[in-house]
DNA sequence: CTGAAAGCGCTTACAG
DNA sequence: CTGAAAGCGCTTACAG
């Protein structure tokens, strides 16, 4: 591998000539410029990114803390991260947290140490004391849906609350009378704030009782068992709003053991708009985070902010939308 | 952030043999250990992996290059590439090459700036030159799948064509008299061998036909086309083997949108044994790689090679495994 | 058992 | 416009 010294050689000049022209700052003589060029190509040269990071530069590299890849959520959002960290030089890291503070706190650690540039935080978790690590590393970050507890950063979401009222106003408009509620973690303020939603959507209603509303896991199983529940609870329901897509197909299977037709006596809608949701019978109406372009724009921001671009941190909600299949269609 | 010399300052000694201690390289007298750690504590220091790196060592981490990490047999690989990682103290980057060779030439370069430990490849393409880069930049790889055309690596793949006649046996059992089969891209080896195992198991019945054996793309929209065609083709067939789960869900959706029932007129078996084949109506019968184990497998592999542990490159095969649902099951 | 010195490949003031 | 020198935080022979 040549290293800036060969080129220096090469050309004639010194090594903070090239260093100069390669990082576009300080002057450099025409004729000289051409000359380093051609010794870079004629070298092959490759300037050494981990060099440039000992020396106090970016190391190129961002880490993407999410709870699990496998979690089918969470692909997409990583391809546009990914996508749009390559379009500037970057790298991703990703991390697999679980959800555990544990595990991200010794992630902070590993990644600081490798002078990474910058976290996506899609994690779940990510207390104060992390917070704290991480201004005091002084290393930028964003996070996906949750603003830390204390401290700020910019923030990218999607609109759960309006998504949650579009899920039940899609549900009425298509003639339910009677909606049930399967809700994800509270912890979670996705989970959270869809909840509110429906609640909010519904109360009003004679029929609307706080037992319509029971909790899952953001699981296939989870929403499995919050059917049963509901079902047993409510028998006369004739709708299900799932806090999530892997519930809501959770409700698809236990209706269809218990012999209940969907949509025609329970209609059905799930959340996040997940690739899966076109393979279920009947396909599962869904309302969708854009998850590609939220994960895209995670990326540029803090791209953006490692880079300098001094940006007030804010909170960007981006907008969900209605994909309304056959799971929800209660006439021809 | 404390360096080396701020421990050697504190622990009054010098800075090799602190390195010397983190290393476990050399002897260092008891006492001094116990200083050199209290100072460590102290100062909660944490070397850095960059300058580590410069001084050529390990920058602890690996890259995983995959077509893309949308497709869902992916996800849980790399979720299993990064669980051994971690353990062993490194972190993967991942690039979504979208099976392009000018995007894995570029990563591969980046990668090299980033001295990286080592790559692993999961992606399809990975030609002859890549190869011999790899080779010149002497940077460990390890294969899944498919053997790079030329040259040698280790690699890691499950068995296709037991699983190719595997597929075809079971629907045999299930009392299926005429199946036809949904190949995958020919270039991938997985694929290439799925059908092998197929046409082997098949071309000694009097029923079977070239024309049962139609293309697919390994998604979605290929297994429906196909299955189109294969209908059109074959009215008469009682099932389908589709060269992966997912162009498995493209079949019982266009088998479901012609009325004809599965398992009762065609069985569908698909392959790879994705999360996602219980979530179908009917539940997808499929021969299941054993992808986490894969992961883990290449994983560890390449760790070692990294680490030094000289190991023969050698071709690790692991079992399929059928897992039979509903979208076979011919009676009740 | 321990330390001084050189080096990894860059960048960054500081002179000129 | 250009170069010499110091420094980033480590490791690695080489002496002692």
């Amino acid at each position: 591998m040549a290293t800036i010294r060969d080129v220096a050689k090469l050309a004639g000049i010194s090594v903070s000539t090239v260093s100069r022209y390669l990082n576009k700052s300080g002057y450099v003589n025409a004729e000289t410029e051409l000359n380093i060029k051609n010794a870079i190509d004629k070298l092959n040269y490759q300037p050494s990114v981990v060099a440039r990071g000992l020396a106090g530069k970016n190391t190129k590299t961002i880490a993407l803390l999410l709870p699990d890849i496998t979690n089918p959520f969470f692909p997409e959002l990583a391809r546009a991260v990914e996508d749009v960290a390559t379009i500037y030089g970057y790298t991703v890291i990703f991390c697999n947290t679980d959800g555990q503070v544990g595990k991200e706190k010794k992630y902070i650690d590993a990644l600081k140490s490798k002078n990474i540039d910058g976290i996506i935080f899609a994690s779940n978790t990510l207390g104060q004391e992390d917070v704290d690590k991480l201004a005091s590393f002084n290393i930028p970050y964003v996070c996906l849906d949750r603003a830390p507890t204390n401290g700020t950063c910019s923030v990218v979401r999607s609109n759960d609350l309006e998504g949650g009222k579009l899920a039940v106003q899609h549900l009425l408009d298509s003639g339910c009378k009677k909606i049930g509620h399967i809700y994800g973690p509270q912890d979670l303020i996705t989970a959270k704030e869809r909840l509110i939603g429906y609640e909010e959507s519904v109360r009003v209603y004679d029929w609307f009782s706080p037992s319509l509303m029971v909790p899952g896991d953001f699981g296939i199983e989870g929403g499995k068992k919050a059917t049963e529940i509901l079902m047993k609870r409510h028998p006369d329901i004739d709708a299900i709003f799932a806090g999530n897509d892997l519930m809501a197909f959770g409700a698809l299977k236990v209706l269809h053991r218990m012999g209940i037709k969907v949509p025609e006596q329970v209609a059905v809608i799930g959340y996040d708009g997940i690739n899966m949701t076109e393979i279920t019978e009947p396909e599962l109406t869904t309302i969708a985070q854009p998850t590609y372009d939220m994960g895209a724009l995670v990326s540029r921001i803090l791209i953006k902010k490692i880079e300098g671009d001094i940006e007030e941190d804010q909170i960007h909600v981006l907008d969900i939308k209605l994909i309304s299949r056959d799971s929800t269609r209660r006439r021809g």
